[in-house]
RNA sequence: GGGUGCGUAGCUCAGAGGGAGAGCGCUUCCCUCACGAGGAAGAGGUCGCAGGUUCGAUUCCUGCCGCACCCA
């Protein structure tokens, strides 16, 4: 025995990890029926957080499952470049040592941040490691690597040759702190209070002027055009009339249009086409010019005149004062409403119009959206399906253009000298045209451009590859519901495209994990819990646990830190009781399960319904369903009810018996908390006589019918509400646990076995049949064939009169509520037999109970 | 403005058309030879509000209130 008192996770997890990893379990053993996931690869950006633990160890779960049921099993793993995210990072880092990145250059920068990728990379391989994740190391990749980067070329080049990427000039989401273009996804929508400025536009040639409403005045520099509704009233005679834009003095048509809502502000509205997505529409409709007023970093430019070099927010309290004393101001208004911001930086985005590219999303969309209204891709829980449909029908153009250097470049090249436009997978420097020295397109293609193609690019598209062929299309995806519209529609899209098939058959959308307020966790909030930080508290078993146990089909989970302890005490039970075992298995030999006693028969019924609960769990992505299903059959019925059954039979004759059944059950339980809990369970299931080179490769257990028991379910069942009634007769009367009891049987007796058990379990010293109940008595338990009977010294009349009575007046309620039940005639001819065959038991299983205890009570009268 | 989800024990949350559950917390008792990170017993809920469907609703439907999120 050298198993400890207490689980100490630390002493055994990363060597088992290494084993593992040495012994190649987690890659594919080429045979039997593929079962693959793709890691959603996490952010080279830093530490991974509570949400990518929950990710994984889901997924995890799924792939030992799966792993140990015999499936030839890859999880690919690997790291996402993230774009604008470790760019930011690289560049603060940069700042705090002094260094600016245009005196870098690019090169130099590029090299920097693949240091950056080397080092955090590592860091995430050992975070993933922490957590178990069960990965095939000699598989992973990263967005950025050669294979992907070729992947992300042709695809760029296929779909530009077939049109569906284009360059043009729209109108486009800026960051001014990023310096890049972001797509519609990318841009979140925050409420905000905010003001609403009433400012009077004179009409030229007239004393008269129009009022509109606006929330952002300082673009009044950029304005070109005031438009109301066609059918408005109010302003008919204006249409068609000419504004003049207040300090500028520039000369605004007064146009009509439907965009215009009549009912917000005066129904007038200020058109600046170049800053705004609604007026740059309405300006394209009316032929409308269009200034641009915002440097890249959201300063006014040399268009702002007087107000050129100011910030937008300068520009405004500069802009409102001086219509202030022009008296041009109506009114102010306190109004909320929605403002853009990059999903990075949090900076409000300033919409500009930019020549950029796209990729034209509504053909690429048809198949990705029949295959999923046909549930040929399905989601769990469904109702993500609508989410993602309902997107997927307004779909817009992608923008896949981004202002940075961190990231696939575009191969797209320049010719200045004939004007041709090179799309090549190849590097190409001279044009094939005119000969002429050719420059490449300086931007980088979003990060979700190359995420899209994780599925299949990971297994080595666009070679033809072994993996390719035998791995795609994959099984499962596992993520947040965060990322549908970013990654799990873009994946579905391009899957079809290049694959001519789906990336995988199900999508689990799993919660996003909050503080136990209800808050997203963030750094600047601190309110954090580092998984990393957990494992090595708590362990990484119990973290897992509990984040499966947490993972109801919901949409968020308030994660508190005590919730850990509770499941870290499992994991010590889980080790005590294995311990025990190993404690009495000293001359274990194996031996035929026959001559199985009552109890034995139980446990092993029960065991089976617990691996039929767990299995279907795990196979409906009922996590939290499955882990309260293992949680329970190991605590609430092996440990507290059959081990504690058996320690006298261990020192009887059935030794061998009784340790065979444990070694079985204990056995089978450690597979099955297997997939939740790896560490431990490998570590205790070594310990076992019965053990082979590694849990990892066990099999799944399987039910075996034969040992399913309804009767010895039903029977153990009596035996231990017999129990359950006389330690409740102790503790109510304040008996001493350890004082032996001396019980009565009055009605049908217990055999010899099932006295044993209720000896050992109730303390009981002895158990006397009688023909009725005998005095200084209390009632313990009973039921329409047997009444329990506790004796005791000094018996309170009174209390036990109490006792009764409550208990009487509970049945006489129950008995109630079923007869008049079965009085009412719609019930009986409505309700189904099962249900009145049912309410009937219950009246007649009453009946005899308030019989009893009237019978008990006159007894004492 | 459109949509989705949630509202169940003090707290965090499961659950299900016919007997209200778990964990934590709380109360009482026990240093029982696997485990005090344990064991035994217990208190605690008009299942958000109002209607409707149904023989029967906490569960299904509608409306309302409150909270959260997504989209515009």
């Amino acid at each position: 025995m050298d198993l400890g008192t207490r689980y100490s996770p630390e002493k055994i997890e990363a060597y088992w990890y290494e084993r593992w990893v040495e012994s190649g379990y987690f890659s594919p053993k080429g045979s039997g029926e593929p079962f693959v996931i793709v890691i959603p690869p996490p952010n080279i950006t830093g530490r991974i957080h509570m949400g990518h633990a929950l990710n994984m160890t889901l997924q995890d779960i799924l792939v030992r499952y799966k792993r140990m049921r015999g499936y030839d099993v890859l999880w690919v793993p690997g790291e996402d470049h993230a774009g604008i995210a470790t760019q930011n990072v690289v560049e603060k880092n940069l700042e705090s040592q002094g260094i600016n990145k245009k005196d870098l250059g690019r090169e130099k920068f590029l090299e920097i941040a693949w240091d950056w990728t080397g080092k955090y990379r590592n860091e995430i391989r050992r975070q993933v490691k922490a957590l178990g994740a069960s990965v095939d190391w000699t598989r992973e990749r990263f967005t950025l690597d050669q294979g992907l980067s070729r992947a992300v070329r042709k695809v760029f080049v296929e779909l530009y040759n077939k049109g569906l990427i284009y360059r043009g000039e729209y109108m486009v989401n800026w960051c001014p702190r990023c310096k890049t273009v972001l797509s519609d996804e990318e841009v979140e929508h925050k409420e905000h209070e905010s003001k609403l400025y009433y400012v009077k536009y004179p009409i030229k040639g007239t004393s008269d002027f129009i009022v509109v409403a606006t929330t952002r005045p300082e673009t009044m520099l950029g304005d070109t055009a005031i438009a109301v509704h066609p059918k408005d009233e109010r302003y008919e005679h204006l249409v068609g009339k000419v504004a003049i834009l207040p300090i500028l003095n520039r000369e605004l048509p007064i146009i009509a249009d439907e965009y215009v809502d009549p009912e917000f502000g005066t129904g007038a509205v200020k058109i600046t086409p170049a800053h705004d997505p609604n007026d740059f529409e309405i300006a394209t409709r009316h032929n409308l010019s269009s200034i641009a007023i915002f440097d890249e970093e959201a300063r006014v430019n040399e268009s702002g005149s007087k107000y050129e070099g100011l910030d937008r927010y300068e520009a405004r309290q500069k802009i409102l004062i001086d219509l202030d004393e022009g008296n041009y101001l109506e009114k102010v208004e306190d109004l909320i409403h929605s403002v853009g911001h990059c999903y990075r930086c949090g900076s409000a985005i300033e919409p500009r119009i930019m020549d950029q590219w796209f990729v034209r999303m509504k053909p690429l969309a048809k198949k990705a959206i029949e295959v999923v209204e046909r549930d040929e891709v399905k989601f769990f829980p469904s109702r993500w399906k609508n989410v993602y449909l309902k997107w997927m029908y307004e779909i817009r153009d992608w923008c896949i253009s981004r202002q940075l250097w961190w990231g696939h470049r575009i191969p797209v090249w320049y010719c200045d000298r004939c004007g041709e436009t090179i799309a090549s997978e190849d590097d190409v420097d001279t044009c094939p045209k005119c000969a002429g020295p050719l420059r490449q397109d300086e931007d980088v293609l979003d990060t979700w451009f190359s995420s899209a193609l994780w599925p299949f690019s990971t297994l080595g598209w666009p070679e033809r590859t072994e993996d390719l062929n035998r791995y795609y299309p994959t099984s499962v995806l596992v993520t947040g519901f965060d990322i549908i519209f970013f990654w799990v529609a873009r994946m579905i899209v391009m899957g079809y495209e290049f694959m001519h098939d789906k990336p995988f058959s199900d999508v689990y959308i799993h919660q996003l994990i909050r503080d136990k307020q209800g808050r997203k966790m963030s750094k600047s909030l601190g309110n954090g819990i580092d998984p990393i930080d957990m494992v090595e508290k708590y362990g990484s078993d119990p973290m897992r646990f509990t984040l499966a146990i947490l993972a109801a089909q919901g949409s968020d989970i308030k994660l508190d830190e005590r919730n850990f302890e509770t499941y870290r005490r499992f994991a010590n039970k889980i080790w005590n009781a294995t311990r025990f075992v190993l404690m009495n298995l000293k001359d274990f030999e194996e031996c035929d399960i026959s001559n199985l006693k009552l109890v034995d028969m139980w446990i092993l019924s029960r065991f089976q319904k617990t691996v039929e609960d767990v299995s279907t769990a795990i196979e409906n992505y009922e996590f939290n369903v499955a882990a309260r299903s293992v949680y329970e059959f190991f605590w609430n019925e092996f440990c507290d009810w059959y081990i504690e059954a058996v320690k006298s039979r261990l020192e009887s004759s059935e030794r061998r018996l009784v340790q065979n059944v444990l070694v079985k059950v204990l056995d089978g339980s450690l597979r099955l908390l297997h997939p939740f809990m790896p560490f431990v369970s490998e570590e205790l299931w070594q310990k076992l006589p019965v053990s082979s080179e590694s849990i990892v490769v066990a099999p799944w257990p399987e039910v075996d019918e034969n040992l399913i028991d309804e009767r010895a379910e039903k029977d153990f069942r009596v035996i231990m509400n017999v129990v359950r009634g006389i330690r409740n007769v102790r503790s109510e009367m304040n008996i001493p646990p350890k004082k032996p009891l001396k019980i009565f049987v009055v009605g049908e007796g217990f055999d010899e076995e099932e006295k044993d058990y209720i000896m050992v379990l109730a303390q009981a010293a002895q158990i006397l049949e009688a023909s009725r109940k005998p005095s200084s008595c209390v009632t313990a338990y009973f039921d329409h064939v047997r009444e329990i009977y506790v004796e005791l010294d000094n018996i309170s009349l009174k209390t036990e009169i109490q006792r009764l009575k409550k208990k009487l007046e509970k049945l006489i309620h129950e008995k109630e509520r079923y007869s008049n039940k079965l009085k009412d005639s719609k019930f009986l001819n409505n309700a189904p037999r099962e249900a009145v065959e049912r309410a009937k038991e219950k009246l007649l299983n009453a009946e005899e109970r308030v019989k009893t205890v009237k019978r008990i009570l006159d007894d004492f009268a």
